[in-house]
DNA sequence: CTCTATGTTTAATT
DNA sequence: GAATTAAACATAGA
């Protein structure tokens, strides 16, 4: 489930079944969520109070004073709830137990594929710091994309799935965000004009904002701790190779580009 | 069985 | 150095 829209539904959900809580426990299941890292050690969490969830690309960062907790959710990995006696999903890696009051809950995470990450440290970790400015909570930056983008000469998609150029974007958003922009993913960067450059940017943000709303909208009416996953009828042109172009119909093409399936409209998606 | 998949990192190659 | 490509991680679904 994982770009930023995704990430922020996250990061409320798991806010709101955290902020305020005591941690009792942290369970490890699974060794390799620390990828052969130093293996954190869940005891330094327990007893602690959980100050906030923040977020950043697509990172969430669980904050409990002198020690944070690091998720990446990978491609399949989520956070769920439940109650401590009930019964795991299959592919819960880990578990964190709160209190609030008398209460007890069991925040568990869940990867099928466990190419996600669970980071238990002091200090920010480099892939945190890393990250280039997130562009809900800091906006983005036109001038400099227009800078950085003229000294690269890649792929304007593989470029806007950099996270230290914009973090956040994946596969799907930035698939999106070329056809609202009505740019041709394989444009190279230093052959865009200024004017695509702000094309682009409002493409970015008009994809994360319909999927912020559409999150914004299931939580409003399903209520509490179910996340809602997005589907193929969500998207515009991403997953849609063959089908005809809501703009314009023509038929929607698919190449690869910095090896991920990129469909496009080749009428709409212009290179200059 | 084959192909694909919302991600990241590393190594090899151009 | 920069850019591209392939592979690896491990699993599910079409």
């Amino acid at each position: 489930m994982p770009e930023l829209p995704d990430v922020e539904d996250a990061r409320h959900e798991l806010s709101r079944w955290l902020t305020g809580t005591t941690v009792v426990e942290l369970h490890l299941s699974d060794t390799r969520l620390g990828r052969g890292k130093r293996a954190p050690p869940p005891a330094m969490v327990a007893g602690r109070r959980v100050l906030g969830v923040g977020r950043r690309g697509k990172w969430l960062r669980i904050d409990l004073g002198e020690v944070l907790l690091f998720s990446h959710l990978g491609m399949t990995g989520k956070w769920t709830c439940r109650s401590p006696g009930a019964p795991a999903e299959r592919s819960e890696r880990a578990q964190i137990v709160v209190r609030r009051r008398r209460a007890r809950l069991c925040v568990g995470y869940v990867d099928a594929r466990r190419l996600g990450r669970l980071v238990v440290t002091r200090d920010d970790i480099p892939e945190w710091r890393a990250l280039g400015p997130d562009p809900l909570a800091d906006g983005i930056d036109v001038p400099r994309l227009i800078v950085e983008l003229g000294k690269q000469r890649r792929a304007v998609k593989v470029a806007l799935m950099d996270q230290s150029l914009l973090a956040g974007i994946g596969n799907v958003h930035a698939t999106e965000a070329l056809f609202f922009a009505g740019v041709d993913p394989r444009t190279r960067t230093d052959a865009l004009s200024p004017r695509q450059v702000r094309a682009v940017a409002r493409g970015v943000r008009r994809t994360l904002a319909r999927s912020l709303a559409r999150y914004r909208k299931a939580r409003a009416r399903g209520g509490s701790g179910y996340v809602s996953e997005e589907g193929p009828d969500d998207f515009v042109v991403y997953g849609r190779e063959g089908e005809p172009c809501p703009r314009c119909g023509a038929r929607i093409e698919r190449i690869v580009l910095g090896g991920r399936g990129t469909t496009f409209c080749p009428r709409c998606q212009r290179r200059s």
